[in-house]
DNA sequence: TCATATATACTACACATTGTAGTATTTATA
DNA sequence: TATAAATACTACAATGTGTAGTATATATGA
């Protein structure tokens, strides 16, 4: 079964997407590579997928495309959650409702840890 | 990325391994065929791979093995969810977060309405 | 206008996971 | 001892993801 809806390239590439509303392969590339070698048709079949995913929306500019979110990235993230929450629960059982909500507290503790932290620094 | 950490037929051994306590392939094989056909080697190699996995463990009594969970059943959903939770906000960004709770509520209100409903028939 | 750069389409391949099962070999049992 | 049962090993298809090459179309600049 699936974990995550996307994978690590996708979501650099949809991060890079989101942030900038809409660009070029190219733009996408050039951005990447900041970090890495990647060549210009791996991003391209990777966008590619996107679209027939239907996460990603691309429409001709002249003779190349430009890509767009098809939906946001809150939006997104709440189906996505809602998928990995509902999944979580049909192959886990009804238990797993405890631990998200454990794992709720243990993040809130962190919070607070993390707060008192800074508190402290200053 | 993954979102689950059991396929569908691993699941179902699991399921059946965790409420036995400890089985062999052949019991495992003949509880899941009375839904449907499926080949003694099949249950065999999924089995050897949850042990490879490190979810079932198998002793040698005689000449064939007995399975067991390596963890309870409590234990792996708690493993699961917090792989799952961390995953997704890893991927997702931590407003993933917010989502869950929403789910959780959600769930909550389903719960209730059952709640209603039953009572209304009684 | 022509050579080069750019974009796209298409194909390919590797690797991991999962479901599925066959074959070969060993072992027990009637 | 022939047969049944268990195991080990191998195989293969489908899916998802990362990776990139090749072929073709198109634009653009000298």
């Amino acid at each position: 079964m699936k974990t995550s809806p996307l994978g690590e390239l996708e979501k650099q590439i949809m991060d890079i997407i989101w942030k900038s509303k809409h660009c070029s392969a190219r733009d996408v590339l050039i951005k990447l590579q900041k970090n890495r070698k990647l060549a210009y048709t791996t991003v391209m079949t990777i966008m590619g997928r996107l679209v027939e995913k239907g996460i990603l929306i691309r429409n001709l500019h002249g003779s190349s495309y430009l890509y767009q979110p098809r939906v946001s990235r809150e939006k997104f993230v709440a189906k996505s959650i809602h998928i990995i929450f509902t999944t979580a629960i049909s192959t886990l059982g009804h238990e797993a409702v405890t631990y998200f909500v454990k794992e709720i507290q243990k993040i809130d503790l962190k919070k607070r840890e993390e707060l008192l932290k800074m508190l402290d620094k200053k």
